[in-house]
DNA sequence: TTTTAACTTGCGAATCACTTGCAAATTACG
DNA sequence: CGTAATTTGCAAGTGATTCGCAAGTTAAAA
């Protein structure tokens, strides 16, 4: 692990919510080229220490955000008002994946889920 | 409907899986600019007759692909191998879905879910 | 520890999927 | 039919991400 690496490893770690690429090379602006950003989380989510997905919202455009991957996955909620995540919590959608698979005879090996809509604090401020 | 509007959602219509815009300007290569697809996509989908997710595959990077939108959505499954789709069949995570919703007050709008992995055909062949 | 081979990084240019500005072409409608 | 509102094509622009390459580091071998 070099620097680079841990660093971005670090930063996502503590992150309490999905980060994207642009976060972590703004972030990192003054220590890393953007390419090395990117280049390490390949790396990471290579070695499986992180998950991503792709995600398109009005304020940011379409990027990828990076979670820290551990044995039991989690999915979010993003809010197209504040734009922020909300945690999920765990996957709930095992049982109803393993079914769909075997009624096609897939060999599913991950999924992407995510909700979107307005969160509590933003509906309140309508 | 214009032309070009209709001859998008026609061709939408007549797929048996989730089509790309990238897909499309090509079909429509010699009738229609990549602006015009782009355009009427946004323009289907803004009037609800489409819906859209993006999905990353090595095969054709990150696009964002459209299926009719009917009362009940469905969801996808895509093979990593030959890159094509297979319909999962009708939503069926709705109840997890505002079981989540209700846990966090969330105002859910919508959800996006896609499953990865090979397809039958693809694993036979390995 | 010197030698060499194997990564990593920074920088700048290149990709690629869209978007946009603008003038010409269509379409809508009074 | 005539004018206003839309839509299209073309070309240039964005913005996220990727790549080539030379320089800097690290690791493994001798």
């Amino acid at each position: 692990m070099t620097k680079a690496r841990t660093h971005v490893l670090e930063a996502i770690t503590q992150a309490k919510e999905p980060v994207s690429a642009r976060q972590l090379c703004e972030k990192f602006q003054s220590d890393y080229d953007p390419a090395t950003i990117y280049r390490a989380l390949h790396y990471l989510e290579g070695k499986d220490r992180l998950d991503s997905f792709i995600l398109h919202c009005s304020e940011h455009g379409t990027e990828r955000y990076y979670v820290l991957r551990s044995n039991e996955h989690r999915h979010w909620f993003h809010c197209e008002r504040c734009h922020r995540f909300t945690d999920l919590g765990l996957c709930r959608f095992d049982d109803l994946v393993a079914q769909m698979s075997a009624e096609k005879g897939l060999a599913i090996t991950s999924h992407t889920f995510y909700a979107t809509g307005i969160c509590p604090e933003c509906r309140q401020k309508i």
